[in-house]
DNA sequence: ATACTCTCTATTGTCGACAGATCGGCTTGA
DNA sequence: TCAAGCCGATCTGTCGACAATAGAGAGTAT
């Protein structure tokens, strides 16, 4: 985990700051097991650090939903329930919806022009090998990242970017889900750019929602339906 | 602060945990006015603790964006901007849109019937005595929480009621801001509940987003118009 | 008079150590 | 044999102390 920890080379002044973007990416990449006890004297001497700043960044992570703290009993990571994904996808569909409304509002035409170009690139990657999907996730995940941005309500993009998309993230990585509707979802952005290109907010929200939700009931099928999950 | 902190009597077990609470009481409340630095060393004296537990409590207020702290220089209390107000109210205006709608699609059948009684109560005291906004107030509050808490999403809830509200009356303190729309709130706010009842969630959310507009719109009618505010 | 530098102080970041609590295993009794 | 209680080990919560950094102030040179 040091090591895989350290592609982001920002030097960090604090050691908690630091220790907190550790512990982060471990678990929403699995790497420390959902439901596991963090044990703070051996987390503490594996980072080579001591117990307060780590206890500082568990506080951060805490708030972060990422570990559940209990007093005197010590920190677990959470459990992922498919209650929980099903609770961070209607959060999204509300706030991501409100996040393309207001980029369709507010975003310059530069922004706008990238993020044809991003979706351009999406549909060359999908037509080439459309078996590849985790590129069409990385781009997905770009793609939202930059309607969000587009919002500049700062407050809805650490919403958004610090809390709620690491929470989906480490789902992701525990059931190692592939989308296999990466062209509907293609179609879906590009009626979110159309709607955001031409300034229509109202429109952009409904697109986005009806995005999201789409992702939703294709993952609740898989939930009620896959055994292998369950 | 020590004092009025104690509302809830409520013992809890971690010191971290306790300051925590009282922290951010007094920092809504602005009994720690806005932009002032707090220094760990007289805090944690005045408080009768150590260092130790209020860096803690610190690092939770500022997941909670009611503290801004910077490596080496400390921590302050952060300043509320009028755009910060507009942007949460942006942001409640989607996730209790979602609430609202969740909230008629489970909400419990006595949960209804007390929601209805409570409005009816707060129509009573309108009817009564108009000029005590602040019943009014509070009572808006209280409806709010109730929708929320039917959503029965507890991330949401979690995000709206640890989170927004906090900043939010932090806010409603500051500028100590009656509201002259109280009889329209209470229409507002029956509209929201029949749709409730009726079990219709998209007219739900569609109201309760309304409601919340126009909540915004005053607030931004006022802080171009007054110059007191500014 | 102003700007620059150097020093000193106070605060933050970090560490090791102690007290209280929880959990597991062991003993003892029926 | 099983259950209850006791005891030790480990961990969490808390504290005081040390190192490093930022800021203020005095002093000096131009």
């Amino acid at each position: 985990m040091t090591a895989t920890a350290e592609t982001h080379p920002e030097v960090t002044s604090t050691i908690a700051d630091r220790v907190f973007g550790q512990l982060r990416q471990a678990i929403v990449e699995g790497e420390i097991p959902p439901g596991s006890k963090i044990s703070e004297p051996e987390m503490a001497s594996r980072l080579g650090i001591s117990r307060g700043p780590l206890r500082e960044a568990m506080r951060r992570l805490e708030s972060t939903n990422l570990v559940e703290r209990r007093p005197n009993l010590g920190a677990r990571v959470i459990t992922l329930s498919n209650e929980q994904l099903i609770e961070i996808y209607l959060i999204r569909e509300a706030l991501e919806g409100m996040a393309a409304r207001l980029a369709a509002e507010r975003m310059s035409d530069p922004g706008i022009a990238d993020l044809k170009a991003l979706l351009e690139q999406h549909r060359l990657e999908i037509a080439r090998d459309s078996w590849r999907a985790y590129y069409q996730k990385e781009g997905d995940l770009d793609f939202h990242y930059r309607i969000i941005q587009g919002s500049g309500n700062q407050r809805l993009i650490g919403l958004l970017c610090n809390d709620l998309y690491h929470s989906a993230r480490m789902y992701r990585c525990k059931f190692g889900m592939v989308s296999d509707r990466a062209a509907d979802a293609l179609r879906e952005h590009e009626l979110i750019v159309d709607a955001i290109a031409e300034r229509d907010g109202e429109l952009a929200e409904s697109m986005m929602r009806r995005h999201i939700r789409a992702s939703r009931r294709n993952v609740e099928r898989r939930l009620t339906t896959d055994t292998t999950i369950q």
